[in-house]
RNA sequence: GUCCCUGUGGCGCAGCUGGAUAGCGCAACUGCCUCCUAAGCAGUAGGUCCUGUGUUCAAAUCACAGCAGGGACGCCA
């Protein structure tokens, strides 16, 4: 049980039933670790908060020193002080105890996410890179609580704006083979097609027509498809091997277009949808959403039809609970009307699935737009990371071997990034400064991963002393060890809490609240100059710090390092 | 026109299930490398928490009405 579920039960002793009441953290430290303000009391008792205050406190100081060391009133608050000493020795004992696994759980679901859905006409873009850090993020905070993950990638790999860039090619490309990496060099055909689609917009027509091939299966237009396609999956890969993410599963539009119609039929049939001038409508007034035609009065389908039928077959296929969609916030109303529509079709699993939203990342100059080619692209933005982390890591060390300055450099570059993409709140979109956005100092990915370096640098140096403690008293700590053991205590509630809430953020806020104080710690407290038992103690916090930094990183899908 | 999101010091953000002097980073200014990595630390200056009204003992936080920016809105994806 946590400390503060420990407080609120003795303060219940004293509080009648019919009142709810919840404690709280204090603005400063000095004024103890919870905090309970009495005015809703003092309304009900009529007698002033300060007194009640005072009351209470008399009441609860001394009844239990293992958890509390005193009880105060200050004002109309009865405030609380954690029995620093016992909370550090318990924590540091629980994360020694359970190493990288310190802060998970046993949640034992089973979790679908989706996220990435590229389109195989064009490469990845800095959109791609936030959708993709919030969701090899989450899933890995989820898997962290002892979930089991099924990593989804959607592939947008059919339609009109993937046939654009394969007439280009055709009419353009004179048959050549890709001279650079295949995304890159599909997505300047989808580029081309755009310009010359400008001066000669029956172009437009032309790869209507051709999509009415791919649709009719023509061998000549399949094999380009399959082609030009393969030459982007490569690009991908490559991409993907750069960010350190990977996929357990993909689904092709190509596959499933067709489908989702006798499952709307069905819907027909229940009168959960009505039929409108030969369009097949659901009706969604009364959940305050707009209605959504579901099948076109031709008969075709649409991207709601197939999507209806793709999330039924993730749950038929997997035995998940939940299906988590990482889509950019301009698909909200979509997703509520996809979701109100599975429950009105009454499929018991449609509560289990959650649009994780995110906002756009813009640039100085507006929005991205791929067919202008006005877009930043993953690979130019990680190789520009990439370097510049080689140089400030080459300032440092300039003897430094070429290959351990190599993985290096994309290490703090990849953590410079994707510390960016979640920190921020995922409700707001982000405008994108390349020269100016990404920095390696304040708030950022290199800080946290500084912050380990500097750790494991004094580890080191400590084992030529002697052993590793493995275990020592928190007695001989002070006021600036206590501090850092009352951070390390709320890592699993910061985990749980990034879990319920969807937000990678919460995690990049811990660190860099836990970093704070290890740095402002080690630069004020000398660690291996202290007399030996001393010495020990700090050592072996600080080898917890290191850890959770370590579990805290991992779980933003960033590598912690032991040298910088 | 309707709906959703955002609006906090010059800039970027946190805080938003109401509570004690509104936090952090960048930029500016001061200090600190004979001392465990200065990608750091300590300090100074800087704020009508978009506006108004309301609810409340108490509002950045809740409600309503505006304003500003972004997004979406039945046969696109």
């Amino acid at each position: 049980m946590d400390y503060e579920s420990e407080i609120i039960i003795l303060l219940r002793q004293h509080i009648p039933e019919d009142i709810e009441f919840k404690v709280e953290i204090p603005p400063e430290k000095k004024l103890g670790d919870f905090a309970f303000p009495c005015f809703a009391l003092a309304k009900q008792r009529k007698k002033s908060p300060q007194l009640i205050a005072h009351d209470l406190a008399a009441k609860l100081s001394g009844i239990d020193p293992l958890l509390l060391e005193k009880v105060n009133a200050q004002g109309p608050y009865v405030n609380f002080f954690l029995n620093k000493k016992k909370l550090s020795a318990e924590v540091l004992h629980k994360i020694q105890e359970h190493r990288e696994n310190y802060g998970s759980q046993k949640q034992e679901q089973k979790i679908m996410i989706e996220f990435s859905s590229p389109n195989t006409n064009k490469p990845l873009h800095l959109g791609h890179v936030r959708n993709i850090s919030i969701g090899d993020s989450i899933s890995r905070i989820f898997s962290f609580l002892g979930n089991s993950i099924v990593k989804v990638c959607l592939v947008n790999d059919r339609g009109v704006h993937i046939c654009k860039s394969m007439l280009a090619y055709k009419k353009w490309g004179h048959n050549k083979n890709p001279d650079k990496k295949g995304d890159f060099f599909v997505g300047e055909f989808y580029v081309l097609f755009a310009k010359k689609a400008e001066q000669h917009p029956e172009l437009e027509q032309e790869a209507q027509d051709m999509l009415r091939l791919w649709e009719r299966g023509d061998k000549e237009v399949i094999a380009l498809w399959k082609k030009m396609n393969s030459w982007v999956y490569e690009g991908f890969d490559e991409t993907y091997t750069k960010l350190v993410v990977s996929f357990d599963k993909y689904y092709y539009e190509s596959d499933m277009y067709k489908f989702g119609k006798e499952i709307v039929q069905e819907g027909l049939k229940k009168e959960a949808f009505y039929k409108k001038e030969g369009a097949i409508i659901a009706p969604l007034e009364d959940v305050g959403l707009p209605d959504k035609v579901l099948i076109r009065a031709d008969g075709t389908t649409l991207y709601i039809t197939q999507d209806i039928y793709l999330a039924k077959k993730k749950f038929d296929e997997h035995p998940v609970e939940r299906s988590i969609y990482v889509v950019g916030s301009e698909q909200n109303l979509h997703f509520q009307q996809l979701f109100a529509i599975l429950k009105k079709l009454g499929y018991k699993w449609a509560s289990g699935c959650y649009h994780l939203s995110y906002g756009m990342v813009n640039l100085p100059e507006g929005k991205m737009k791929s067919r202008e080619g006005t877009t930043v692209d993953a690979d130019t933005i990680l190789e520009e990371l990439f370097a510049l982390a080689k140089e400030e890591i080459h300032k440092r060390h300039s003897e430094i071997n070429h290959v351990v300055l190599q993985n290096r450099s994309r290490q703090v570059g990849l953590a410079a990034l994707k510390f960016h993409m979640l920190k921020i709140d995922a409700a707001k979109d982000i405008v994108y400064n390349p020269k100016e956005s990404i920095s390696f100092e304040g708030e950022t990915g290199p800080y946290v991963q500084y912050t380990h370096a500097r750790i494991s640098s004094i580890l080191r140096k400590s084992c030529q002393l002697s052993e590793l403690p493995k275990e020592v008293s928190s007695l001989n700590f002070g006021e600036k060890e206590l501090a850092l053991a009352t951070i390390l205590e709320k890592f699993p509630k910061a985990v749980e809490d990034a879990a319920s809430h969807y937000k990678p953020s919460y995690i990049c806020r811990y660190l860099l609240d836990l970093c704070q104080e290890t740095n402002s710690y080690y630069h004020e407290i000398p660690v291996l100059k202290a007399e030996d038992d001393i010495r020990d103690a700090r050592l072996y916090l600080l080898s917890c710090v290191k850890q959770v930094i370590q579990n805290g990183l991992s779980l933003l899908g960033i590598q912690a390092i032991e040298e910088m």
